[in-house]
DNA sequence: TGTTTAACCGAAAACGTTTTTGTAATATTA
DNA sequence: TAATATTACAAAAACGTTTTCGGTTAAACA
């Protein structure tokens, strides 16, 4: 059975509010009790208890996190790389953060519901935006803190982190282009989330700087999973007219693709180019080393914490909006087109 | 501002009691009252303010679940699908899931008592159990419910899921033997884990039952990760009278593996067998794709959290000590060793 | 010395829910 | 009809904390 103020109030003789001020530092309690307190409350292993400080401070130490789970093996290492900087950044200010699995279904926005309307949280971190995002529409009128990791395209004002994904997948086709390549392929993410439109634009700019067709053959639209890559990149390159490059729109797909190349007996970096989107630690140490668009991502979850906290809490935010800039990482992945294959 | 109780009291003219009651299901309040009742808290969007709830029913709806992270850049993915898993049986009960970042250093103990003797969950999950586990003494001494994903040495009566690693690796191993192998490499698990002892048993077993001596220039000391994987790797790989084959203590390490195999140019499956344990989704569709030992993880978790429900709530529980059988998954990346190179 | 001020601490209210207890109205039984 | 059981609701206590308010003692001042 845990220790509580009462318990701490019988021992050391103080009363129980005088205990509780004594350890949240008011200024009213002379520094000798107040040591006294201190040393009695660690000595005792005192916790308080969350749900009656919550009740009647009106705050939880929480934030909610829902893992946008599609389906039931979800194994995305991006997740949990995220993951680790929002704990980590919540622990040090002694937040917990409360994670649940979003269903596929039209429930996603129950799930939020059940966590804000029932008060567990003080501030949501929302991933993977979409268009026009139910989530967001839902706590701003609830009035509870969030952050994006995405922006809203229809909400001008909200809290966000970003990577300027339409620039980074840009110079990644560019890059492409640049040693050679006139057949890009591009395995984009679903039509609803933010940054699928980004990073289409970002191909799609590459292409018409360069003069080269945009050819819908060479598109196709996946779902960030390593499966789907395979089975997509199967289709683009078993074409009689084949891509000589391949751009994913996250690592997992381009994962997938290596596999689609590799049964084909195609040498990745060399009959075939392919390039990712996260830098996941599995892209450095593939084979061979994915090209990609380095993303900073426990960082970034830390700096998402940070925001979200300093929102809670009325601190003043440097800025609202960060849109970080892309880091290409030119790995051995990528290579010029083999010399039969290529064509203007 | 969320709807309260009292709220709905004012709307329907009940009192605050009544509408309660009928919410909860008492008999209580005539099925009238509780239609009408139900109907006004779903029009207004009730839902109970959990710190309330929990203060006064004692219960919290919430289980915890530390991810143990070394070093931040932390991603296996084995985590998010174990994740998944107990949050989607977590979310099909009502239940929430409170995830923390453990720290590396010594104050992993002090993250499990803030949550648990701060009142935040109802159990606990606990994962890589190890020898005498300090958490298990923790959560003994709190009486707090709690479920182990791996054995722990010297508690006989906890609960827990764990697959007979020994035999799985042991299975391995022989059928690297049965094809051929004698020199086979073993990268394992840090010392202080429980499944280390296990899986380092099921090795040597396997070679004993062959007849084939034990040399200590073939085992390395991991730490679960891709990175040192590599690192080991060509430790292993390098050494003049080189291994033919690698038994990894998890999928991450293997692949890690891999790494250290294609920059020393050798070809896995041929002039070098490899197998990992876990079965996460990369090492299917890695390339060659991995030899494993298949661990149902997102089943796992949803089992681990179903078998914490009954504890937390006293329901009759089938089996406290589940241990898995292994399932070993022959593939690509393993294959008899080159005869050149063969020896006994 | 008498009065004001500061320092220190305790009493008690409040947060929103669940649950025990109480009570009026109605139904059942003798 | 009188006594009793049942039904349907309301009142109020309780959970453990924070925080407002007030009071007592001692120090400072006139």
């Amino acid at each position: 059975m845990p220790i509580r103020l009462k318990d701490l109030a019988m021992k050391t003789g103080y009363s129980i509010s005088t205990i509780s001020r004594a350890l949240l530092g008011y200024k009213d309690v002379s520094s000798e009790t107040r040591q006294k307190i201190k040393e009695a409350a660690k000595k005792h292993d005192y916790y308080p208890y969350q749900s009656a400080r919550q009740l009647r401070a009106g705050k939880t130490y929480v934030v909610g996190f829902l893992i946008p789970t599609y389906g039931m093996r979800f194994s995305d290492p991006f997740f949990i790389e995220l993951l680790t900087g929002i704990g980590d950044g919540a622990a040090a200010e002694n937040y917990d953060v409360l994670v649940g699995t979003s269903p596929e279904g039209g429930s996603e926005i129950e799930a939020y519901k059940r966590i804000v309307a029932g008060g567990r949280v003080d501030g949501v971190i929302i991933t993977r935006t979409k268009k026009s995002d139910k989530r967001v529409e839902y706590l701003l009128k609830a009035h509870i803190p969030f952050v994006l990791l995405g922006r809203t395209s229809d909400k001008p004002d909200v809290a966000f982190i970003d990577i300027d994904s339409k620039s980074g997948i840009r110079l990644l086709t560019e890059h492409l282009i640049k040693i050679g390549h006139r057949k890009i392929g591009f395995i984009t993410s679903p039509d609803g989330l933010v940054f699928t439109q980004y990073r289409n634009e970002g191909y799609r700019e590459a292409l018409k700087n360069s003069g080269i067709n945009y050819n819908p053959a060479f598109i196709k639209a996946g779902d960030l999973t390593q499966e789907t890559g395979k089975i997509l990149g199967l289709e683009l390159l078993k074409q009689q007219n084949r891509p000589t490059a391949i751009v994913a729109a996250n690592d997992l797909t381009a994962l997938g693709i290596y596999s689609a190349a590799n049964q084909l007996g195609l040498k990745i970096g060399s009959d075939i180019s392919i390039c990712g989107y996260d830098g996941i630690a599995l892209a450095e140490n593939a084979h061979p080393s994915l090209t990609t668009i380095q993303v900073p991502i426990y960082e970034i979850g830390r700096q998402l914490f940070d925001m979200l906290y300093k929102i809670m809490n009325n601190r003043p935010l440097k800025q609202r909006q960060i849109l970080l800039p892309p880091q290409p990482v030119i790995r051995n992945s990528v290579g010029p087109p083999q010399k039969k294959e290529k064509q203007g």
